[in-house]
Parts: structure tokens; C-alpha cells; sequence
DNA sequence: TCACTACTTGCGCAATGACGCAAGCCAGCG
DNA sequence: CGCTGGCTTGCGTCATTGCGCAAGTAGTGA
């Protein structure tokens, strides 16, 4: 099976990732991605909490590289890089359940 | 693709796992473990820490219920609860990577 | 320019996490 | 018994995190 990986730097960045995805109101933020870009206001409602808080969340987000932003007019959207991340958070529920 | 989970629960175990996952030596025992069970000390040596960190690390990853342990004697052996733990870590490499 | 909306950033606080070190616990052995 | 090896637990410290609130920035339009 295996062939996992070998140097600290590789781990180190994994686990950037899983970082980035401890936190239940940031899975609810990919939850809501995976539906389609959204701003940052319409997140901080779907997922209830504050704008500058989703804010930071979504820089928690996006220095991990699993999310992208763009801007249109003075609305920001936000939008997932990569599926996968959705196969990695379906894996992460299957192990729970 | 999606059918991505409602409750807040599910959420909150799905971070707990992820939270597990997000530290480079726990990634390292995940990745000594898919080779078949280790004692604690063990561990610690390959890892490259002392012992009562990693009986901690472990504690972490056994309350997130991904490792197990047993008792022979005095010493513990740890082992993997489930292999899909490795498909999940391989996906965070390949998001990182 | 002014006002308004949308977002980001800074600050302070309480909570959590990782680590080292010391002490405790438990099984096996003399 | 005590002693030793293997683990766990407790404690103190320092760094990080999540959050609320206030302030700052940027685009839009009157």
C-alpha cells in the first residue's frame, strides 16, 4: 500500500493542511464551496459567525492553498483550488463515522 | 458529487480528525504505523522525541481513534484502527503536494 | 467629496497545544 | 521486598489559535 512520504518538509506541509482543516466552522466554509463560489459576507451568514472573523478564517484557508479569491467590484469570492480537498474531507468523515 | 454532511456534530469529529492529523510527528507515527505495530519507545526513537511527548502525541491520535494499543508485559504496542487513515493522509500529500 | 458597502487588519483576551522535566505507576525479576 | 525498564501523568512555560471589537482600506455611486 504505501509508499508514504519521506521528509519533514513533506509532513510539515501536510500537516499545514489538516491545520487548516480543524476547525468546524472552516469545514462548514469548504461544505459551502463545494457548491460554488461564494463572498465573504454570504459565508459569514451560512456559517454563522462575524465577517472578520470568516475573514481570517478564509486566510487560514488560503495560506494553506486550498482556497482562491477573486475580486468583483468591491465583493470578494472566495472559491475552492482543488476537488480533492472535498475527497480528503469525505475521508476524514468516512474514519469518524 | 457532493451530499458534504449537515450536522454540526459530524463537523466537530470530522475537525477532531483532521486536528489528530495536524502535527508533522503525529503524521511520522501515522506513517511508521502503516508498517505494522510499534511500542512506545520504539516510536520515540524512530520519531525523534522523548518518550512522554510521545506517549502524549499518542494519547492524541488514540482519543481521536486512530491508533489502539495492547499490552505485552510492560510495553505498549500501537497500531492503526483503520487503514482509510492512509488514503486520507496520502490525499493531504497530494492537496499539498 | 461624502457616504455607503464589503472586506481586511490590528489588538487584547481566554483557551489550547507542544515540549521538557520530574514524579508516579506497573510488570517482571532477583 | 527492592530494583529496573517501559509508559503515563502532572506541572510550568512558551507559542499559537479563535474570537470580538475597533479601526483601516477599497470600490461604488450620489
Amino acid at each position: 500500500m504505501e509508499i508514504l512520504q519521506t521528509t519533514e518538509a513533506e509532513r510539515i506541509h501536510a500537516a499545514v493542511i489538516a491545520r487548516a482543516l480543524a476547525d468546524p466552522k472552516r469545514l462548514c466554509v469548504v461544505e459551502r464551496l463545494a457548491g460554488g463560489e461564494r463572498s465573504v459576507s454570504q459565508l459569514s451568514r451560512e456559517v454563522g459567525c462575524q465577517v472578520p472573523n470568516m475573514s481570517q478564517h478564509l486566510t487560514v484557508l488560503r495560506s494553506a492553498g486550498l482556497v482562491a479569491s477573486r475580486r468583483e467590484g468591491s465583493t470578494v469570492f472566495y472559491r475552492l483550488v482543488d476537488e480533492r480537498i472535498l475527497d480528503a474531507y469525505r475521508l476524514l468523515q468516512q474514519v469518524a463515522g
